[in-house]
DNA sequence: GCTAAGAGATTGTTCAACAATCCTGCAAGA
DNA sequence: TCTTGCAGGATTGTTGAACAATCTCTTAGC
């Protein structure tokens, strides 16, 4: 650990301090159990694993390499993201999400993202630029992958945002939260025939909410931000009843 | 299945097949991980292993009659419950909340429960008393407990009320995350010294807060339970810092 | 007193085996 | 034809032992 002075440096120095436990975490992640949960995890978020889908253990411990404990420890591990189902005796699934779901996830969606941005303005001053770049990105990510016709990586970019967006709270929870209920959410898409009808409304409707973070008008941006999951609950609704 | 009409007792025909449901799961969940889990949940709430501890492997083994791999399957459980931490090469651990969990915590109990309340309003009329009725045991439970002067009973009837109460919205996710708010809730409360003071401003509270229920003033409820939460927070971190 | 090497303990992972349960197909009976 | 009961095979649930990887604590050396 460099020494440097405590005075002015502090910040920055805790700062420092926070991405090296970061990147320690990131290499500490590294148990073969995590790692086969990672692969399993885009299999099923990328929609080769779909919805109603078993998952056999002898085949995924010769295809993983890995054994059947470890990969019982990665069927957990994506159990409680509410990526996998466990029946006794019976084995894994992929879930199959109803209406009812879409409803109940939305519903969430709703109480804590509002919640988040409705809270920023008690914390005007604390919040710094800087913390709405990753926003920006995702935003102009997701205007890339549009125009490169890849739909896809427009969802992967819209959940990012939202994820950054619940980021601004600095509530561990609610990040863990969300985490589960977009990971939900995508296994949903993948019923889904035309993703473009879907993902591309909310590219204009991002960047508007971005806007008026960065203008300061959290009000405005809450009952925006309401509007905008109302309106997008019932754009699945209609496109999951079309199916 | 027993023939039925399915006419005229669709809908109880319904509720019925909802109740086996129900039954057929509670039986399932007899796996020896479950049941190892169930235990070490009951020690770590009511405070047999205080935060901090650590749980050997070799040790439970023996505790629990179970091999170290289903042992290592129920630690995962109660893991993604919040009530366990892994580190890695080193072992799960009870973990110790601080003070920013607890502004964490009461955050998203607000958030969650002040919003079910709210959301009563809408349905009112899918809301027959006797959805009510398990809040009023749990209040009577609270009372009865005070009585005889078993303060941790007090806290568990004061959980069960706000789980219930959560429960009115009918989302198996809001129920999942109170689930575990609750429990990494009842992780803090083992570091406080005075049970009494802490439980007892509760049971009226609850009594109170049930009444407006039961009177449909969902929007006096909802602001009653948001302060009731304020406070409760506050109360919490003092006794907190006076530890 | 501090640093570094090593022994011992603990966790991470694998493998093979057996028990318990589920699914499938088939035959017997109403 | 439809239901019921019963194998048989396949899959999951659980165990125990073994070895590798990592951490922790002690001890030796400066």
């Amino acid at each position: 650990m460099p020494a440097m002075s405590t005075g002015e440096a502090d910040g920055s120095r805790q700062a420092w301090l926070r991405t090296v436990a970061a990147d320690v975490a990131r290499l500490d992640r590294s148990s073969s159990a995590e790692r086969a949960a990672d692969i399993l995890r885009r299999s099923i978020t990328e929609g080769a694993l779909p919805p109603g889908a078993q998952l056999s253990e002898v085949e995924l411990t010769e295809v993983l390499e890995v054994s059947r404990n470890t990969l019982r420890e990665a069927f957990r591990l994506l159990t409680h993201e509410g990526l996998l189902i466990y029946k006794l005796h019976r084995g894994v699934f992929v879930p199959e999400l109803d209406e009812a779901d879409v409803v109940d996830l939305y519903r969430l969606r709703r109480v804590l993202e509002v919640d988040v941005v409705r809270g920023l303005a008690e914390r005007d001053p604390e919040l710094p630029d800087a913390r709405l770049e990753p926003l920006h990105d995702d935003v102009e990510a997701a205007e890339a992958a549009a125009r490169a016709d890849r739909w896809p990586a427009v969802g992967t970019a819209n959940m990012r945002f939202h994820q950054h967006l619940i980021g601004l709270a600095d509530s561990a929870r609610m990040d863990a939260m969300t985490g589960r209920l977009l990971a939900e959410l995508r296994l949903l898409f993948h019923v889904i025939a035309t993703p473009r009808e879907l993902h591309e409304p909310y590219i204009a409707r991002n960047r508007a909410l971005l806007e008026l973070l960065e203008a300061r008008r959290y009000d405005d941006a809450a009952a925006n931000l309401h509007q905008y999951l109302l309106e997008s609950e019932i754009a699945i609704l209609e496109a999951f009843r079309a199916r």
